[in-house]
DNA sequence: CCTCGATGTTGAAACGTTTTAACGCCTGAG
DNA sequence: CTCAGGCGTTAAAACGTTTCAACATCGAGG
């Protein structure tokens, strides 16, 4: 069971050279098929098993790229895999998902990991997008849902600001004034950028930038949004928000619940709109109101790219997807009667 | 960028043999200070990355393990995931996750692939767990989430017959006598264990069997399971159940999205019961009654007795979990009535 | 002064593939 | 009968590590 069958012992139960077996395995057409069938014979005896770390020790390459994920647990990311490992399979090669739970510390284990591994390529969604943990080292590394600070790599994005923007100018067009953003950590450029463009659509209708609240948690989980939920109705009537924009529908989704067990209505106490519109936003209590990101294209986009690296006349591209506002009950306008 | 800087090069550069660089490397404490020092000096100024695949021709391990998982899109698999990444890194082993995504072929690719990386072990929850892809070759495998038919191999489940019956008891105790099991296809072994649990139910209660109406689906996912809210509705109010149990939570979740799209209440017009308790289910339109399953645990486990299989005296095990019943309002007993 | 053990370092042999250039053989053309 | 060329096969040299036995060097004990 251990011994290990090599090519070689293949050979001699062929009574062939090791070349000749090296040869049926990786270009079967060079050798003759009486010869073939001999060796096919004996590997499938032998329950011969190539052993890929020597070859692509001889190879130099791989045929796996990785995607480090973010929060594997988040669907939406699940759905950028999906992209991501359509596109891979399509140039025939495999996809490793690694799960850096937005802990550093694992980001940089991975990274270290598939560098040494020598993966044909590395695409991230990096818990910090300065850190220099992902310094170049030989592999090529595409940034996903991440702008590259530097142009020093390719990178496939949303654009998070303008999202923020669709999503309170939908609110503020629904009557609100007092709106709490609920999102964190503050170190996620994305959930800087999407607060940005809260911050935007409130100065484009001319509101004072202090109607906005923001609420920050620790992380984007559900159980955050469930407790910021707590904080929020905590919050003196006078002072309350009449509307909620998440960071993701994760956190909307824990702020619905939160909501609901404190005897608040959505949309009538607190209106509430999500951003990444995953499949389970529209399943949710009251139908989530949701930013939607081209999920899968932004995998398979991001795939393709980093399939274009090692092209002598790389240039690095960013590519930069719009997202889109799907209205649903969770702020739909009925009593509304906003205090302008 | 490209000339891959090798152990020789560190070596050359440092004014030592490789073999020192190698003992640096991995057994710090015998080398000198002073020279310890050179070398990793060296090793920065170079920007060396330890060649993995050399390493583990060398070594024959490769402190790596895989996750081949059904659907990694289904918060259910992410959870046991999450358990497996603990354990394994507690062990000082990444974790790999594949997904086959439900696709024999695919799985079978990964295998392929998992076995000539010469992983240290493979968990997989099988697409089919009888199917010949998984023999042994070289490779510690356990099963998650299915038993082993032969005693093989390792694995870990949970009782799926008892959660059947656990569904439809409660079911039938809540006045229910016309039950759909929604689920499918039937050759993955679990929907037809739940589904003989719920036949058991049926027994135990003195039903007769064709109180049990089986609607099978293509998958687990949500979109079939609106597809099977659309064939419910479809029948006949005289024939139709006025309970369902779902196969899992993805599933229950469309059927509950499919019934208020067509205007029937849940649980009045029909009481839902999902399986697996995903964190979503207690967040949906209406709060989902679940069958828990120790999720993480299951994950846990699972690498715990992978790590024991090249212990000497391995002995394969079989461990089975116990699931549970949330009830929650999607079968809250209101105004029924039952036919009894 | 010699021997011994401890301490650090090293040369060289693996590990199991892929690849390259060369080889022998056979066929058909000259 | 010879020779060119095609075809199938092979010996041997990589690939970048780890490991093992051997080797210096040095201080201490006899």
């Amino acid at each position: 069971m251990k011994p290990s069958v090599g090519i070689r012992d293949v050979a001699q139960h062929a009574g062939v050279s090791n070349a000749t077996v090296s040869n049926v395995l990786n270009r079967p057409d060079v050798v003759a098929p009486a010869t073939r069938q001999r060796v096919l014979a004996a590997i499938e005896q032998l329950g011969f098993v190539r052993n890929e770390s020597a070859r692509q020790l001889r190879a130099g390459r791989s045929r796996v790229i990785a995607y480090v994920v973010l929060d594997a647990a988040n669907p939406f990311f699940t759905d950028v895999a999906r992209g991501v490992e359509d596109a891979a399979r399509e140039a025939g090669l495999a996809l490793f998902l690694c799960n850096s739970a937005s802990d550093d510390g694992r980001e940089r284990e991975y990274l270290e990991l598939l560098h040494e591994q020598r993966v044909e390529g590395i695409l991230i969604t990096p818990v910090d997008a300065e850190s220099a943990q992902i310094a170049e080292r030989g592999t090529p590394v595409v940034l996903v849902d991440r702008e590259a600070a530097d142009g020093s790599r390719c990178s496939v994005a949303v654009d998070d600001v303008l999202g923020g923007e669709l999503a309170v100018t939908h609110l503020i067009e629904s009557g609100h004034t007092r709106i709490a953003m609920v999102g964190g950590p503050l170190s996620i450029q994305q959930v800087r950028d999407r607060r940005e463009g809260a911050m935007r659509a409130l100065t484009n209708a001319g509101l004072p930038a202090d109607a906005l609240t923001f609420l920050e948690t620790r992380s984007l989980q559900v159980a955050e949004g469930r407790e910021a939920g707590e904080r929020l109705v905590g919050l003196p009537a006078s002072r309350r928000p009449t509307a909620a924009f998440c960071a993701n529908d994760l956190l909307a989704l824990g702020l619905l619940q939160s909501m609901t067990q404190q005897g608040l209505r959505v949309p009538d106490d607190l209106a509430v709109v999500g951003y990444d519109d995953i499949e389970f936003a529209a399943a949710a209590a009251v139908p989530l109101t949701s930013v939607r990101q081209p999920r899968e294209q932004l995998g398979r986009t991001a795939a393709q790219l980093l399939l274009t690296e090692n092209e002598p006349d790389h240039e690095h591209r960013h590519v930069k997807f719009q997202p889109e506002l799907v209205v649903r009950a969770s702020t739909a306008v009925k009593r509304r009667a906003a205090t302008t």
